[in-house]
DNA sequence: GATGAATGAGTTTTCATTCAT
DNA sequence: AATGAATGAAAACTCATTCAT
């Protein structure tokens, strides 16, 4: 049983790091002797651990999914019906934009996704089947049930995706703030005139 | 053998085969053997034209965003005043959505810029910047001059290069109708009361 | 397929046979391949002991160097205030001169010292130091310290080399001892009157 | 006729712009389409007038000897038996020295010589031999009968080769005129004490 | 569990040379 | 005389994967 902690230990680590190099790097450019270095063992050894580079990046790639999950939900969890919706929308857009490295390691692997890994590619339609539903949900509660969240949640999560890949070749962008508020005007109908 | 032709319909020749090839499977997995071999030329040939393969992905996003501008330019132009603003988003979500392989080279040149090739991440910092104000200016000119259309335009293009990213990964989506919908109703801003 | 044997002893054996190769052709003219060929082993085992042709290329210098250096010194170290200024010449020439495949290699190397390796450069610049410091206080110690020898071992390195170089090309020359004699009569200053 | 000269002027100009090339980048590194983008003309061109790299390597070479014999007879002839020696070795040695672009073509040629072009080799062989007589009987002349020039010849030959190769390495030197002195020393045998 | 030596198939790049026009 | 398009053979380098110990 010592060992096992030693493999999840270990497993774990290999994880960290890669995930890590990939984010800098690109999963074509990070190779196998590459994280091999870096996590301080020999590349026999991250063999052991994994037998394949598309098994390690399809752990990178759910670790990276549970992670996104999980603070989109609890960020949305948090925000209650009395918010303001303009609150609302920073909320999600500030989770997802906030860090830098998890905007690159997700486009990486979306795009590892669509050329080489079909099992990866699955996972993430399951996963953004996912993320709409809890984000579709989180608005409802906030902005009052009578609406239909689910365009919404839809051109959100497109948006935000788009923000991602133009951040990171280098294109300008406007506040965040005008973006959320962008949304609003949107969610909020405009009182007939 | 010299088998003549203009360099100009050569060039041509291997942009158009290599484009397609990197549509179909992404530049990293496009070698320079294949687009030889499908050129039907040696790959000394191929250097004769293209001294780097860099040079060669340039040449193809060059063309690639010229087509993409053009388009959205002229659709655009050929909307005017009286139209309905759903129509005309519909217009722009349209022309960038229609072809799958126009969306597939664009996410692959993207990702080249901002992992290989900074001259190639400078030119398409430079479109994106161009592509926004053609469409800012467009939703002036249909919308009417009294709004502030730079976060929508920003918006729309993240959600466009969004939209397209998932498609390719498979990700199954709200109908085009829809987000239109969702765009007209953020854009016509509500009366001030 | 596991061959074992100790990466030193591997390295040791690939070091030999590439210089063996580099006498023989000259380095522009060693393939990687040929190395590989005649050590027995994949070119992909070539690049797991030397990343790079240039490492390699610099291993079989610095291997050239410590050589030379060693031979010149032991040389000048055994020969006594007692001997003849003629055998001490005699003795520093034979010792470079004398193998055929020493000048090969050396010539090359520098060839390449000068055209492509700056790394290769400043250590070939270190070692020439070396080599005159070496011979400066062995000449010193043979003839007696009231004379200058620093120029002397300049032009006796030079010469060194000029042979070398001119050996190669197939150029005709006095027979060593003539040198030798030379250098002597330059080697003990007039008395002055 | 018209075309005769057009022709010679052609190669010349081909001639003097490879030699250019050849002294700054080395043999291997100056490729054929250098040559002729530097020169304004096609490749198919450039091999009407010479059939062959090697070729045109050798009429570089050709013209690069007879510089070096024209200019060390020349001086040789200037100076005059009433000249103090180290004067004539520094004639000579400052002859071949001066112009750094010299040696630098010089060492490019010979290393050609002795690994690819026999025929370019007995070219070299058979001009040191006439380099050598030059000296030899400029020194006789201006030294005096009495002694053997032949060994003094050949060891000053090799000084200037092996100087050049240092410089081109970057290895320092002492002054010329040090060895000028040096040469002198060994040409005026000590008055017997 | 761990290692590191070994590999092979592939990738980009280089360039002297040919030849129809 | 001149061109430039075409080529092929070879070069260096890359890297995921295997496997005996």
């Amino acid at each position: 049983m010592g060992q096992r902690k030693t493999t999840a230990a270990n497993r774990e680590r290999i994880l960290q790091i890669s995930s890590q190099l990939v984010r800098e790097r690109g999963i074509e450019h990070t190779t196998l002797a590459d994280i091999a270095d870096a996590a301080g063992i020999s590349k026999g050894t991250l063999y052991y651990y994994y037998p394949t580079k598309g098994d390690l990046v399809f752990d990178i790639a759910e670790r990276h999914m549970t992670n996104m999950t999980e603070r989109i939900f609890s960020r949305l969890e948090s925000s209650r019906a009395g918010q303001s919706p303009r609150t609302v929308f920073r909320l999600v857009l500030d989770t997802v934009m906030r860090s830098r490295s998890r905007g690159e390691i997700h486009v990486y692997l979306l795009q590892e996704a669509m050329t080489q890994n079909p099992s990866l590619r699955k996972r993430f339609i399951q996963e953004y089947r996912n993320w709409r539903r809890i984000i579709e949900e989180g608005l409802a509660r906030v902005l009052g049930n009578g609406g239909e969240y689910r365009v919404m949640a839809q051109v959100l999560l497109a948006t935000l995706d788009g923000l991602i890949l133009q951040r990171l070749v280098g294109v300008d962008s406007v506040p965040m703030d005008g973006i959320a508020r962008f949304f609003e005007s949107a969610g909020t109908p405009s009182p007939v005139s």
